[in-house]
DNA sequence: GAATTTACGTCAGCCTTGTTGACATTCCAA
DNA sequence: TTGGAATGTCAACAAGGCTGACGTAAATTC
């Protein structure tokens, strides 16, 4: 009754089980950011001014084109928040010593500030999902989104994941 | 070493895994839509049409403020990405026969057509992330994300799995 | 040393997709 | 009959993507 393969039920590679799981990622990506978006609608910031400062708090002192790969937006698209943000005083932008056409990038005070705010607010829905599924779960989980990734972002993902070990 | 409580390691709940377990669900989120992305971009549409599509596929005959509240959206938005697909011979608006003022959407064989590509794209990818990590990563991988979502979301999540059950 | 390329900033315009507010219609229900 | 619910639609606006073009400074290459 069951597909096998190797001695492994194929079940869980039903379409019926796919479009579960495409559901389910619907859903608790929703979920995922509702908690920062509640508070960026306050301040006069949006998703995108999160995830600029996400990524500069994570790798300080990364350049312009490294964030643009990573966020994978334009220049264009992404000066326009990182300008907001720098005029603001929660970005600090400075010209690279060693190269001098780059701007490398850090969270001021009050940048780290909003950026704890945030994160905490992410990690508390982040660590009472964690807690609900264990541990096993949770290893599971990690697998099967750097699975899905496409393979450059899987690289930097996993480039990020080295620097914060 | 290694915090317990009851005896089973927490180590899973530290700030740096959540940070990893967030960076993966961006990266991952990524993926999961790149792959329509790229066929709607090819025609007129683009993610909202994508969305309004599949649910309407998932549960045909659906009322469109069932549609608004699965969205998360205005009427006035769905309205918008509805509006182009009835015209454009997608989707079928009928009149409620026992409630006169709702509407059932449908698919017609056009919007099947549509639906069934997009679904075979993003299902590939999925399939393949499943089929790397093995049936017990993608059964903690719906764990987590089914308690990431708001309680909300998540009934109609289990709606709409018991449906297609 | 001159020419080219790279990294970045910026202006302008366009698109999608979300929002609020207002108003009309139709129909169910008390 | 009257209020509320479900829907459609018009208008205006905002966020945040995009492309294209141009400018500047600095590094690199010839």
């Amino acid at each position: 009754m069951v597909e096998r393969a190797g001695g492994e039920s194929l079940l869980f590679l039903t379409d019926e089980q796919l479009r579960k799981g495409i559901e389910a990622m619907f859903f608790a990506y929703r979920g995922f950011t509702a908690d920062p978006d509640r508070i960026l609608s306050g301040i006069d910031y949006g998703r995108a001014h999160h995830r600029a400062i996400h990524f500069v708090h994570r790798s300080p002192g990364t350049t312009v084109s490294n964030l643009m790969t990573i966020l994978g937006v334009t220049k264009q698209s992404l000066n326009r928040v990182l300008r907001t943000l720098i005029d603001d005083g929660l970005i600090r932008s400075e010209k690279g010593l060693v190269d001098g056409r780059e701007r490398h990038l850090f969270l001021t005070p009050k940048g780290q500030e909003l950026e704890r705010q945030l994160s905490d607010a992410q990690r508390a829905r982040m660590r009472a999902a964690y807690r609900a599924a264990g541990p096993a779960a949770v290893a599971g989980f990690r697998q099967v989104l750097e699975a899905m990734m496409d393979p450059e972002m899987r690289n930097a993902y996993n480039r990020l994941k080295e620097g914060g070990a």
